[in-house]
DNA sequence: GAATATAAACCGAACGTTCGTTATACTTTG
DNA sequence: CAAAGTATAACGAACGTTCGGTTTATATTC
């Protein structure tokens, strides 16, 4: 009972551990079953093979940051308010899972439709979100005049930048860690948001 | 005569591309041979052995860029125009080499020192140059108050999220191949820069 | 409740490949 | 003929995966 979906588990959180550290290539089953003190026959009971070891972690995690976009869009927050939680959603993952955001970096740009293709997916919906929350601010007068899709890579880019820099053991990581989510957000708002008297200029 | 380095660039161009493809632990040695139309005998008469086909082509896009750095600080270019040269740069080395562009973003934190180190080091290298122009605006009022190393990497991160889209193969890739480049420096330079009204109000 | 039956969980040796690398033989060139 | 360049076969190790066997848990029967 316990160690039905425990063991899952185990198996999926040194995996994700590995696959962020090593690679997904470079792992192999008798390092993921080392790490998780579990047998390989075990491993192939709960798995048909490695790619759906990744799958679970990947669709799991995917899961998770859709699950928050949609809360932040039946709540129909103000503008500049949904762009601090999009800002917080990835410092907040980012420090609960960073294996998971390392390995979603690292594996971005591979060729297996498992991975690739997932990831890019799951980054377009998180970008095509954002540029919705920009195309209202454009129509409302509240943003300044810009291509939408191109300024959501943007803002996500930013972020990730800081966000993963902030992954690392220095002084530099932690002053990013505690700074960057207040700094970005004020950042993007400045960036975007046509302040009154420009925007009666622009009318 | 031909042959020696010629052979030799072979090699590393066919290595690159698989590389940034499959990444570089997918990446077998005979395929290199193969797809460079080359024994396996002839990779290992000419390199050590794989990583050292790696190592070469990672010194050699660094130093591209380092030049190109180099370059840029000499001739003491105004804010405005060094951001967009930094912003031009990202995208005509994309263009050029879109194979060492993936891979450096592909092998970013790789655990080996040849690959996930050194790269790292070339990353916070441009970011602490970037950081440094910042820290200049800063002090003769031309930048609005933020903390420069971050302000860098959400730079850094800003463009390379947009120029890494635009090495699609879709529409909106070549949008963003056409279009990044000066949608990029007006964003940055507008974010960045305080106007002579505003200067007033914060002297 | 002890004994038996059934199935799910688990183990690890072994399979066929492929890995990076090496040794050696053959070909070209100066 | 040296010397440099190239090709090929082969090495041991490690790869992902399979599979027959063993343990453990659950259900059934007496």
């Amino acid at each position: 009972m316990t160690s039905q979906r425990g063991l899952e588990k185990k198996i999926t959180d040194a995996a994700e551990q590995l696959f962020a550290q090593e690679g997904f290539a470079a792992t192999g089953m008798r390092a993921i079953a080392r790490a998780a003190k579990v047998s390989i026959g075990a491993i192939y009971h709960h798995f048909h093979g490695k790619e759906e070891i990744l799958e679970r972690i990947v669709r799991e995690e995917m899961e998770r940051r859709q699950r928050f976009l949609e809360g932040l869009r039946v709540q129909g927050l103000p503008l500049q308010k949904q762009i601090q939680e999009i800002v917080r959603m990835h410092f907040d993952l980012l420090q609960e899972n960073s294996d998971a955001a390392r390995l979603f970096f690292r594996e971005r740009f591979d060729p297996s439709p498992v991975l690739g293709a997932k990831i890019q997916d799951l980054y377009g919906e998180v970008a095509d979100y954002v540029a919705e929350i920009i195309q209202e601010g454009l129509a409302t007068g509240e943003v300044r005049p810009c291509q939408p899709l191109l300024t959501a890579y943007a803002v996500l880019g930013m972020v990730e930048a800081v966000s993963l820099r902030a992954l690392g053991r220095d002084e530099t990581a932690t002053l990013f860690m505690k700074e960057g989510p207040k700094e970005l957000a004020r950042s993007i708002w400045l960036w975007l948001h046509l302040g009154q008297e420009e925007r009666r200029a622009h009318a």
